[in-house]
RNA sequence: UGGGCUGUAGCCAAGCGGUAAGGCACGGGACUUUGACUCCCGCAUGCGGUGGUUCGAAUCCACCCAGCCCAGCCA
């Protein structure tokens, strides 16, 4: 019988169950509020995982909103490619796609209803002053010489702030809470501040700019937000929605749950260094696949279910955390592994001559294209007396359990024939010219009729049919270790391989399609191929146990 | 030395007073026309530490230790 009745869930799923046996809700909203300011990183994938998949789990809802309050730092082209970015992880918003910039006008209302109220006021003390003024983690603040204006007087400052009277920094307006909290977020934070900047959305219609920590909570709660899921650091900022939402007109007061945001080794998980990597060219653009952001991981190869499947692996929780990038890798193998052709691709040729094989003879082998996949079918695949075999598949001289080609040794060409090495032609400098075998003409299709064990199997290519292809190597921006974060960049993160072969059956194949190629690992045609020359991006290697013995 | 939070295996993570799930990694074996996949087996007398309560504690209490976050007119 089945036996699922243990379904998983988290705490945060664990509070939201909580909530609706008690009635508090009926129906559960989430969101995944994003500032435009870069683009999205495997991390926010866990939470947009997250706060969609609960959404999905309970029949309720999920908005996209961004919160664009800084027009200094967000662009329209982060919006366009967070979007992308989104649908494109599975996830659909329907008609719920906001922004902060939708809501200004009732900021501004609510700022105006804490002015009234005598809980908010205009300082004019400088940037400077404030941080002076506001004490430290173990001294309490001290108020403003401007906290107490009257009622009046900030309405009418305000509003001037609002006409565009006064120049950036000159004033702001602040919340009136607690200047000796020991919750530094209390000591009367700053709510709006004026920019003149032009904002991608509202453009020149505002030159005061609400604080995130003011405008994110009456958004949530405009929006109808049951459960504002968000990441640890905000656990302190909680007190002060709370006390927002409590002090404005304003029915709806989701829920905070703070949960520990995602690491990956040798990741780097700030939108800050990723936009370095990006302006200082260590990559080529945010959409590099090297770059852990969700547009990298695309062009690298990964898929959507890859990515979801791995979120939901690594869990929620409130432990900070760091995962193993070795996660991410058996998440892409294993979904790879069930959709991904199999094909025969030679990243490092070495040629090899079959000697006692006709000169001009070519035969068409079948091939499985997917062998866990009997539904994928087989194709035809060339083979003649001169083939490309990888150059680490023979060594002259190979050490205990190496069982691929030298000489005097037996192989599988796979899905062809068996070739026994016989001699190894040399040019002066001592560099492989070719290798010389001879072939059993019984084996064909890679067994015999004494069914004699060869325990090495390679890939191959016809060396007159072979298509030149090119093929990009990847490996982390970060090496592994401890240090200084600049010591651990890995400037030569990438290696291209230009004279590398495919069969000739991926001639001017499509950007966008996934491989196995035989042995070596997943790719992925990048968009940079054309009808001449296809561009192929390893996704992953196969794990590789000789790796590990022959060290 | 203020406030908030967190410590369960190498890495994640269940567990909610009844005797330590699961995944990744790792090790061993089987299978193999991919050294892949798949399949078996192994992997915490132990839950940050010390006391206490209890017939019984990872779960409750006390104290201690360690780590993370907060002093933007960033989000």
């Amino acid at each position: 019988m089945e036996k699922e009745k243990k379904e998983a869930r988290n705490f945060i799923e664990a509070i939201i169950d909580d909530d609706l046996a008690r009635g508090k809700v009926q129906q559960v909203v989430t969101r995944f509020p994003p500032e435009p300011n870069g683009y999205l990183h495997i991390g926010h994938a866990k939470s947009i995982c997250l706060n969609f998949g609960i959404a999905k789990k309970y029949g309720g809802r999920c908005h996209l909103r961004f919160d664009d309050t800084n027009p200094e730092k967000e662009e329209q082209e982060y919006i366009d490619a967070i979007c992308e970015d989104v649908r494109w992880l599975g996830f659909d918003w329907g008609s719920h796609l906001y922004y902060a910039s939708d809501y200004y006008e009732d900021f501004y209302k609510y700022a105006e209803e804490l002015i009234e109220k005598g809980l908010a006021y205009v300082d004019d003390l400088s940037a400077e002053e404030i941080r002076a003024y506001r004490g430290t983690l173990t001294e309490p603040g001290r108020v403003s010489p401007w906290r107490d204006r009257s009622p009046e007087e900030n309405m009418t400052l305000f509003r001037r702030m609002k006409a565009g009277e006064f120049k950036d920094g000159e004033k702001v307006l602040r919340a009136r809470i607690d200047m000796s909290s020991p919750n530094i977020n209390m000591r009367d934070p700053v709510i709006y501040r004026i920019k003149h900047a032009s904002h991608p959305r509202t453009k020149e219609a505002w030159c005061i700019y609400p604080m995130y920590d003011f405008a994110h909570c009456i958004s949530d709660a405009i929006e109808g937000i049951t459960h504002s899921v968000c990441t640890l650091e905000f656990e302190d900022h909680r007190p002060l929605y709370d006390w927002f939402l409590d002090h404005i007109s304003i029915e709806n007061h989701p829920r905070q749950i703070e949960f520990a945001r995602l690491n990956v080794t040798q990741t780097v998980m700030s939108k800050r260094k990723l936009l370095s990597f990006v302006s200082e060219g260590l990559v080529n653009g945010w959409d590099d696949p090297r770059m852990p952001t969700i547009a990298g991981l695309r062009r690298r190869g990964f898929t959507p279910e890859s990515i979801r499947a791995f979120a939901e692996a690594v869990g929620v929780a409130k432990a900070n955390s760091v995962v193993d990038s070795a996660m991410l890798d058996y998440f892409i193998r294993d979904d790879l592994n069930r959709r991904a052709p199999r094909v025969m691709a030679v990243l490092r040729p070495v040629k090899v001559v079959i000697d006692n094989y006709p000169e001009d003879k070519v035969e068409w082998v079948e091939a499985e294209n997917n062998p866990n996949d009997p539904g994928a079918g087989t194709r035809k695949v060339p083979f003649s007396r001169e083939i490309y075999i990888e150059e680490e598949d023979f060594m002259e001289d190979p050490p205990k359990k190496y069982f691929r080609l030298s000489p005097g040794r037996e192989v599988r060409l796979k899905h062809a024939y068996y070739i026994t090495c016989t001699h190894v032609d040399r040019d002066e400098e001592g560099k492989i010219r070719e290798i010389h075998c001879t072939y059993d003409p019984a084996s064909r299709g890679g067994w015999t009729p004494d069914e004699r064990k060869v325990k090495g199997t390679l890939h191959w290519l016809s060396a007159a049919h072979a298509v030149r292809a090119e093929v990009r190597l990847y490996e982390p921006l970060i090496r592994e270790g401890e240090g200084e974060f600049d010591n651990l960049i890995n400037r030569d993160s990438r290696e291209t391989l230009t004279d590398a072969f495919v069969e000739p059956g991926l001639k001017g194949i499509d950007s966008g399609r996934h491989f196995q190629f035989l042995r070596l690992g997943y790719f992925f045609s990048d968009p940079d191929s054309s009808e001449e020359k296809s561009v192929f991006n390893r996704v992953v290697g196969l794990k590789d146990t000789w790796a590990k013995v022959s060290q």
